[in-house]
Formats: structure tokens, C-alpha cells, sequence
DNA sequence: GAAAGTTTGGACCAATTGGTCCAAACAGTG
DNA sequence: CACTGTTTGGACCAATTGGTCCAAACTTTC
């Protein structure tokens, strides 16, 4: 009796997310969308609840997809000195071998945190809460090897990580290019030295 | 013959600068505008060339009043290393006292590139690279006068701290609370030990 | 192949977008 | 006090905004 739609609904949504991440919310309009993902609005308002549902569930992908699968990866590392490396190096890779340097869309969107509502920004912030306490429990790992002077202190150095992270990622979107963002990182790192 | 206006440019951009501030430039709309500084659409568009130039005036009059400004008070200070303590302060206490939490116009800004054209992009990079260059030249003269090592490098670390700035300003926008943009200032400053 | 029920295309909607236009109001000059 | 030239209010514009609606197309089940 159904009729099974024509078009998988987490490729649109890895279409939209790109739209919302290039170009933000506001500048992001339903036309942009349905000449993007190719399907006319009766389809997408089918599948979708408007503009805000797509933009939550951007987000929600863009989240699962980036911070968790990069989070979880260097989770597994045995070396908390290197996971923080490592950190650093896939952030400014990602953010230059991306053509259109859209950055980082949670960054990108706590910026943008004035038009959306109480959940987003909860969202975000506990998108980057979440790396703060990475970068604190391996600094703790790392205080425990021995890695990491012990006059460290785990989370506001953790923070402080995290902040130049997002340094990073704006300042990647098109005022910094390599040579600065490489230095960047390389001296974020003298903070768990 | 001619007839004084009865606003004073310089009010009207202020009061504009704050809007494009606090909802960037796309959520933005001239009704925001006429219904924010009083002035009906004839008077705006008689006044100024349009959307795109109130916002290049907003940028402008938010360049000279708070990077250029805070910058040539700074380095007015005899001890450099205590300049960078107090950009960093100030950078917070500005970021925490305004109960909108918009930030930094340029970083905010940095953000929205993908909607605006190349001299703004350009405008928008030299202003942080004077920001880098100001860090630099406090690293230098601290190292001359001893308080800074000399193994410091002081072009990467100046825009390390740079980088720092940027993920204060962006964090303070709602994610993070004062606790820890005061123990990210501090630990930024570890980079000048 | 008929019935069932979802998906699809695209016409349509009111509201809003950035921007234009011009008659009326106005202050200064002669 | 009339003339001059700018400023002002607000009506008006086409285009776009996010969103709705529904007949036609379609696959599946019976």
C-alpha cells in the first residue's frame, strides 16, 4: 500500500547541513534547500517539519558525525599526550583541505545563537563541554604517565585548549591560512608542557 | 537653502552597529533598522548608500572604537607583558558585562564572510593581524626587557594568544560562564612564560 | 487489475524582504 | 515673505521569504 519515498532522508540532510554550515541560518532560505537537494517543497515538507526541524537535525548529524566520531577515535589512542596532538592536527587539516572553509558548524552556530532557541543552545554547549572534558581527562591520563608536569592544572588548561580549538576553526575561515593555524596549534600544546 | 538633519549620523550607525552585532548582517532586516533608530526609510536610504553600507559603517565605527582604540590605549603601557594581562582582562570583562553577549563585531563577522564581499574579508583579516602583530610586539619588548624567555617565539605565540581571544569572544557568546573565560585568560598567558 | 494510501510536483498563500519614489514639511537666504 | 533646495514620512514596488494545499502519479497489496 506505501509508497517508499525516492530519496534517502539522511542524504538530504547531509545536503542542508552543508547549506547551514556555509552560509548560517538566516542567509540559508528554502529555496536554497530545494534547489540543493533537488526535491520540491511538498516532498520536503513532507519529510520534514521546516526549516528549524532541518536545521536541528543538521546539527544533531553534523554533532554525531564530527565530534563523536572524532571524540571516540581518540579516545581509543593509549597516548593522551599524542590524542591532544592528534586533535589538533585533524582540526586544522579538516578546516584547510575543505575548499569552502566552512569551519566548524557548532562554532559556526554559537555565533548564531541570538536566532535559535533555548535547546540549540544548550546543544552547543554541551557539544563543547564534551571537549573540554576530553582535553581534561587526558591530561589527567597524561599527568598519571608522567607525560604531563603535574603543576598542570587539568581543567583550566582543558578550557584553554578548547578555546584555541575554536580560535582555530574562525580564524581558519578565511583570515589565517596554513602557516598560522600549524603554529596555532603547535603552541596550544606548550599548554600541557 | 539646504535643511540640517534632524538625526545625527553617527547615532543612527551606533544603534545599527548593535543590531548587525548582536543578530548578524542576514537576520538583520531595514524594518530592525528603521524601528531601531526611529528614522523612516526615506530619511535611511537619503542618509546611507543601503543595507550593505550601514553595515560597512557599523564595522568601521566598531573597528576604530573598540580594536583600534583598545590597542593604542594598550600600547601605551610601559610594561608589555602586563598590556597583554590587561587586553586579556579586558577582553573578558567586556565579553561578561554585556548582558546581550555579543561578543566581537570582527569575530562575529569572521564567521559570516561566506555572505559578504572580498574588502570586507580583507578588512576583517587585517584587523586581526594588527592584533597579532600588537601581541608580537609585546612579546619582543618583553623579552628585551627580560620578563619574557627568549625561547619564546614570539610571532606563533602571538597569534596563539590571538587565537585565544578569538574562542573567548566566541564562547562567552553562551556557552561558557566568567569561571572559565578568567581561567582561559589566565592560561593563555602561560604562553608568554 | 482494482483498490489503497503515500509521495510528488508545483500552484498558491500571506508576510516580509531590500529598495524606490515623491509630495509635503521645513529652515535658511535674499 | 516668497524662493530654494534638502529632509522627511510613508505609500508603493517587485522579489523573495517560509509555509500550505491538493490533484495527479505511483507502488504495493489484495
Amino acid at each position: 500500500m506505501p509508497w517508499e519515498k525516492s530519496f534517502d532522508e539522511s542524504d538530504v540532510v547531509e545536503r542542508v547541513m552543508h547549506l547551514f554550515w556555509q552560509k548560517g541560518y538566516s542567509a540559508t532560505s528554502i529555496s536554497d534547500i530545494t534547489e540543493a537537494t533537488g526535491l520540491k517543497r511538498g516532498s520536503l515538507y513532507n519529510a520534514f517539519d521546516g526549516k528549524d526541524d532541518l536545521f536541528h537535525r543538521s546539527l544533531q548529524k553534523y554533532d554525531t558525525e564530527h565530534r563523536c566520531a572524532t571524540l571516540t577515535q581518540l579516545e581509543g589512542m593509549a597516548d593522551p599526550v599524542q590524542a591532544i596532538s592528534t586533535f589538533f592536527s585533524q582540526i586544522v587539516k579538516s578546516t584547510l583541505s575543505d575548499p569552502d572553509r566552512k569551519g566548524c558548524l557548532l562554532v559556526n552556530t554559537s555565533i548564531d545563537l541570538a536566532v535559535h532557541d533555548e535547546h540549540t543552545k544548550k546543544f552547543v554547549a554541551n557539544a563543547f563541554k564534551t571537549i573540554a572534558q576530553f582535553f581534561e581527562s587526558c591530561i589527567r591520563k597524561g599527568q598519571e604517565l608522567g607525560e604531563i608536569p603535574s603543576s598542570i592544572q587539568p581543567r583550566p588548561t582543558a578550557k584553554a585548549l578548547v578555546s584555541c580549538v575554536v580560535g582555530i576553526r574562525v580564524l581558519g575561515r578565511g583570515v589565517f591560512g596554513k602557516a598560522a593555524l600549524d603554529q596555532i596549534a603547535d603552541q596550544a600544546q606548550r599548554l600541557i608542557q
